[in-house]
DNA sequence: GCGCTCCTGTCAATGGCATTGACATCGACA
DNA sequence: TGTCGATGTCAATGCCATTGACAGGAGCGC
């Protein structure tokens, strides 16, 4: 049901993989894709890498995706798709809006973080699967439960995705780099503050064993935003709220 | 004064061109690199390109950086110290730190947005200017004094930071695509949701036009994040306030 | 002024990458 | 059985960063 449009699979199906010149499938593909994208180190997505995950010419690949472009937006839906399916179980009536909302953009950084060499080339384009669309349309509704106008909630959601997209599409690029890059990186910063004079500089100085700490952890970041959004959510709901009574 | 660490420059200066041979200095790099990176169209910034800006062979380069990532973190220093003097006339004091804040995160954008090719590069590195090091001072005493404490202050400048160049970053990558691209994909994500069944999707029905605005528009949804994040801010300041009363 | 030696620009590789066009093979179907 | 279309393979092509060998010119001691 639901065959990806185009795509031909001649009628034997992808089950069972028979020997010579074992025929591939864009299902194949980007199972393959997925699992090169997932390595953490340098390595980046490329297509000998993949041709030699799949047992096939490099090339192969063209025979099923115009271009590179078309494959990372096939991962690419297949991602969100996987961050859909992640919060589907859970009841935006039980765990109430925000911790809802909280989740969704975490499982949709995880499932990106999961894939760094995937996540850094799919940041640019926007899709529209059906999973996500169901999402979005469940998402507004439960803004606007909440409180909020139905186009107002629409924006938050648009802002929510926008701002993890973005903010994890960092967090990934950087996990690619090569760990000794990471780690100069972060002691160049380390050694700059740590010079900073006291006197000109009270309050950095103050706060610069939590900011070494965010320097390190992106997610702790990440977090820190997300619920200072949130935290903003909230106070339109409440300003809403307070003047329709 | 504060020479750039490694650099020689024969003493005759950068200022007259001499006729032959017309000898390079990080200076002139980084300015004629500046000027490749704010193409819009899909070139990238890249040696070759730099090169012929330069009226020198592109491996010229690579006697004053050791390579590309070093002369990409003295374009991203560059910007940062920029973005900084963009905003060095406000008083916060004056604005408040509502304002200010937004002010700062909108010159980041804006320095980057300008230079996109620059911008796609620059975003996964930490920089620690002495420009930059001053503002975040005057951030967290702004925030400070609004009543967050130093520490907390010190968290929503990172946050605000890491958001503003997350976001920024995507924006400048889907700048970068060729222009039929990126309304292909515009089209793509209009015709699904103008697809979309009234009965099944009526609270995303009813945003499609507003969703479809911010859909071309990455500043507005870039405005409505910061909006709702500097809400955040305040409902924080807000809360102190009311227990510390 | 002479030779020496850096400093810096140039040129010609090298190796990685995406993409393309020609060819080969296989399976289905007439 | 012969043809055709789908799909894998191979050998280019062109762009890119980076490197190593070479070359001209500036300062410097003599």
């Amino acid at each position: 049901m639901k065959a990806s449009a185009a795509t031909s699979q001649p009628a034997s199906g992808a089950a069972g993989g028979r020997r010579r010149r074992a025929t591939l499938s864009r299902e194949a593909i980007i199972e393959a894709a997925l699992s090169v994208g997932s390595s953490e180190g340098g390595s980046a997505l490329t297509f000998s890498r993949l041709g030699k995950e799949l047992g096939a010419d490099p090339t192969a690949v063209y025979r099923h995706f115009r271009d590179k472009d078309e494959l990372v937006l096939a991962l690419t839906n297949r991602m969100v798709e996987e961050s859909v399916k992640r919060v589907q179980g859970v009841d935006p009536a039980r765990v109430g809006w925000r911790e809802w909302l909280r989740r969704v953009a975490s499982s949709v950084r995880a499932v990106y973080l999961e894939r760094p060499a995937v996540a850094v080339l799919a940041a640019t384009r926007t899709t529209a699967t059906p999973a996500e669309t169901a999402s979005v349309e469940r998402l507004i509704a439960v803004l606007h439960h909440a409180g909020l106008g139905v186009v107002e909630a629409a924006e938050i959601y648009r802002g929510l995705l926008d701002l993890t997209l973005g903010m994890t599409q960092a967090t990934a690029a950087f996990a690619l780099l090569p760990a000794e890059v990471q780690e100069q990186d972060v002691k160049a910063w380390t050694v700059t503050y740590a010079m900073l004079p006291e006197s000109e500089f009270p309050h950095v100085r103050q706060s610069v064993p939590r900011l070494a700490e965010l320097n390190r952890d992106d997610d702790a970041v990440f977090e820190l935003v997300l619920d200072t959004f949130l935290d903003g959510v909230q106070a339109r709901i409440d300003r809403l709220g307070a003047a329709g009574r």
